[in-house]
DNA sequence: AGCACGCCGACT
DNA sequence: GTCGGCGTGCTC
């Protein structure tokens, strides 16, 4: 007989622990499917095996038995551990953690074997690799060849061939019989870097993993991974889960991207993951990126990463020329325009010497804000509490968090005044403001409300790439990886967008956004230009940006950073309270904060922010506070310990169920 | 979250 | 005497 520690399919904290079950059956490892009858109902669940004892251990009362194992789906050792290690770093359910690893939600049928047609290739185009290239490659192949952990940070600017550094790594790693996993920030804008995966090895070994699956291709896939047929994975932040054997290689193309955090529970960090996978099976990972977040950076100033850079552009092309306006000195010069003086101009000239532009500003909607210039009204969603922005197409305001709409009021709720107004610019007016200012322009708008309609973004696309469009209006989807020879303007609307959203992250966001959106000039022969307009012309990320000053950027920023105790040095962790009752939450939120505050010394009590009440302060049915810890280092342990055994405390004891705490490390979003 | 148990009122 | 209302507490 042996004995297996369960973890049980069972959807909440309460239960959140492992369950010892005696088992008649042989060859049970970890990582194994089983089926066990739990709790009074004795109802049979699936459950994973955490752990194979041959005696049951102290404390197991009423050993039950399980009833069968499954024979199809099964994770391995390393799996587990890795589960066990996610809930402890993300304050997770060991059994949402299992979950990633499974194929999609609830376990589907099997399939007849679908395999979801991938963009069509183009032809490979495996050409001399220049000398840079080469000497990067010598760096990794011979790690791949040795096997054992490795990271190497892949400073490249755009152009300059991180593609075909990924596909000579992937292919040294398939000569070498691994497996290897390519994570991509977001599948549908990055079909260029698939289809040479693709060209390159074929649709037969490579599975895909994005959100357009069905349940059962998704099953397909990954039955096509576990059983070893696709021997690379390429997928969205997911797709790190992969059922892969022996990983000899992960890529993470563009790594600063922030959509390789998860947003929903177990709230992970998939290059966190990724780190992990590789030094269980002695990987190699490659993080590929323009600009490099300031984490992965610093890790290689503290030499856990290994620096390869990429300096020259494929063709050579110069960078293009930058210009920073200073949007202050157009005011007081009284043009009162989106418009400085310097962009029209460009765009005048650019338009006139047939080339094209891109206008880039990181907001859409028509206005961001509907207010009441007799008694200062706004309109807020009613749900979020957050102000609603004018959409102009669809005449009507619009909540961006949860999407709700609504139609415009005639008179103003409050005062009931005629005087609503739109305040602030989003792409829709410059849409409609540059087609006033350029009538025999062709202008076209690229944001997620007119991409979301199918099939229209490519349109939009194609019109843009074969000269008929001569202005392109959008949000950062223009700034991503678009790749268009005849580009001779790139206007950054606002650049004080991203830095003025609250979030420590948002000077390493303009930073990179600039940096990005600026790429997109002078892709062909000739150098292009590039005009930032700012309110704030002087900060150090707009000037960084502008003169390609990525050390720079990061030298500032790091000592910023490190005043206020914020990433690298060390994790920010919130904590968020919701209750049904608001006297509950405020309690229960004040309590926690001050049990945190008694464990810290008398210099760690500044670390502890709040509670304070959340920007959503009610969301639903609930109430929202939260409470923000800058965790150093050093201690990470004794933190994660604290805060798990105060969840586990609330799961099991009395005050269960009359409020909830969720934990997010690192978190992208404040709301 | 389920699910069983248990204690009380209403009905055959 | 027994059916079922839902409040309470447990799940190897």
């Amino acid at each position: 007989m042996l004995y297996l520690d369960l973890i049980v399919d069972n959807d909440t904290d309460r239960t959140d622990s492992l369950y010892t079950y005696g088992c008649a059956f042989d060859g049970v490892a970890v990582g194994a499917r089983v089926f066990a009858p739990f709790a009074a109902g004795n109802r049979e669940r699936a459950a994973f095996v955490a752990a194979v004892k041959d005696e049951p251990g102290e404390g197991v009362k009423g050993l039950k038995y399980v009833t069968r194992v499954d024979e199809e789906i099964s994770l391995d050792a390393n799996a587990i551990e890795i589960c066990l290690w996610m809930k402890k770093r993300y304050y997770c359910r060991c059994i949402e953690a299992v979950r990633c690893f499974l194929p999609a939600g609830r376990l589907s049928k099997r399939g007849r074997r679908r395999t979801p047609a991938l963009e069509e290739a183009p032809e490979d185009g495996r050409v001399a690799l220049t000398g840079e290239q080469a000497a990067v490659l010598d760096r990794i192949l011979p790690q791949i060849d040795g096997g054992g952990y490795r990271t190497f940070l892949i400073h490249g600017v755009t152009g300059s061939g991180k593609t075909e550094i990924y596909l000579r790594a992937a292919e040294r790693t398939l000569e070498r019989g691994r497996t290897v996993i390519v994570l991509v920030p977001e599948i549908s804008l990055t079909p260029q870097t698939i289809g040479r995966f693709v060209a390159r090895f074929g649709r037969e070994r490579i599975a895909a993993l994005h959100s357009k699956l069905s349940a059962g291709e998704r099953y397909d896939e990954w039955m096509r991974i576990k059983n070893g047929e696709a021997r690379i994975v390429i997928g969205a932040r997911s797709a790190v889960f992969a059922p892969a054997g022996d990983i000899g290689l992960i890529v993470v193309d563009e790594e600063h991207e922030g959509t390789y955090k998860s947003d929903m529970s177990p709230k992970y960090d998939a290059i966190e993951v990724s780190v992990k996978r590789a030094i269980q099976t002695g990987a190699t990972v490659l993080l590929g990126s323009a600009t490099p977040s300031l984490v992965s950076s610093y890790r290689v100033e503290k030499r856990l990463y290994e620096r390869l850079r990429l300096c020259e552009r494929h063709n050579k092309t110069p960078l293009p020329r930058v210009q920073i306006v200073d949007m202050r000195e157009e005011l007081k010069n009284g043009n009162k325009s989106i418009f400085s003086l310097a962009l029209y101009r460009a765009l005048d000239e650019t338009l006139a010497a047939g080339k094209q532009a891109i206008l880039f500003l990181n907001r859409r909607g028509y206005s961001t804000f509907v207010s009441c210039r007799s008694c200062g009204y706004v309109m807020q969603c009613e749900d979020c509490g957050i102000s609603m922005t004018y959409h102009k197409a669809e005449d009507e305001a619009q909540c961006h968090l949860c999407g709700a709409r609504r139609a415009l009021p005639p008179a103003c709720p409050d005062c009931g005044s005629a005087y609503l107004r739109f305040f602030g610019t989003g792409t829709e007016k410059v849409e409609e403001l540059a087609r006033e200012l350029f009538p025999a322009a062709r202008v076209e708008r690229l944001d997620f409300d007119t991409a979301r309609k199918k099939g229209s973004a490519a349109g939009l696309l194609a019109r843009f790439h074969k000269g008929k469009t001569q202005i392109l209006v959008g949000t950062q989807l223009v700034a991503k990886g678009l790749d268009f020879d005849n580009v001779g303007l790139v206007g950054i609307v606002s650049a004080d967008v991203s830095l003025n959203v609250p979030d420590f992250r948002s000077a390493e966001r303009s930073f990179q956004l600039i940096t990005q959106a600026a790429g997109r000039a002078g892709r062909g022969v000739e150098t292009g230009r590039v005009i930032i307009q700012s309110y704030k012309p002087d900060h150090y990320a707009i000037c960084a940006a502008a003169e390609n000053d990525y050390a720079g950027f990061y030298g500032t920023e790091l000592l910023l950073r490190k005043a206020m105790d914020y990433p690298p040095f060390g994790d920010l962790v919130q904590i968020a309270v919701s209750s049904q009752d608001e006297a509950v939450c405020a309690a229960a939120a004040d309590e926690l904060a001050g049990l945190l505050r008694a464990r810290a010394d008398a210099v760690s009590q500044r670390r502890i922010l709040g509670p304070g009440e959340a920007r959503i302060y009610k969301a639903g049915d609930l109430f929202r506070r939260l409470i923000y810890a800058k965790v150093p280092p050093r201690d990470r342990e004794a933190f994660e310990l604290f805060l798990a055994q105060r969840k586990r405390t609330l799961a099991v004891g009395k005050d269960s169920g009359k409020y909830s705490i969720f934990v997010d490390v690192n978190p992208y979003s404040y709301l």
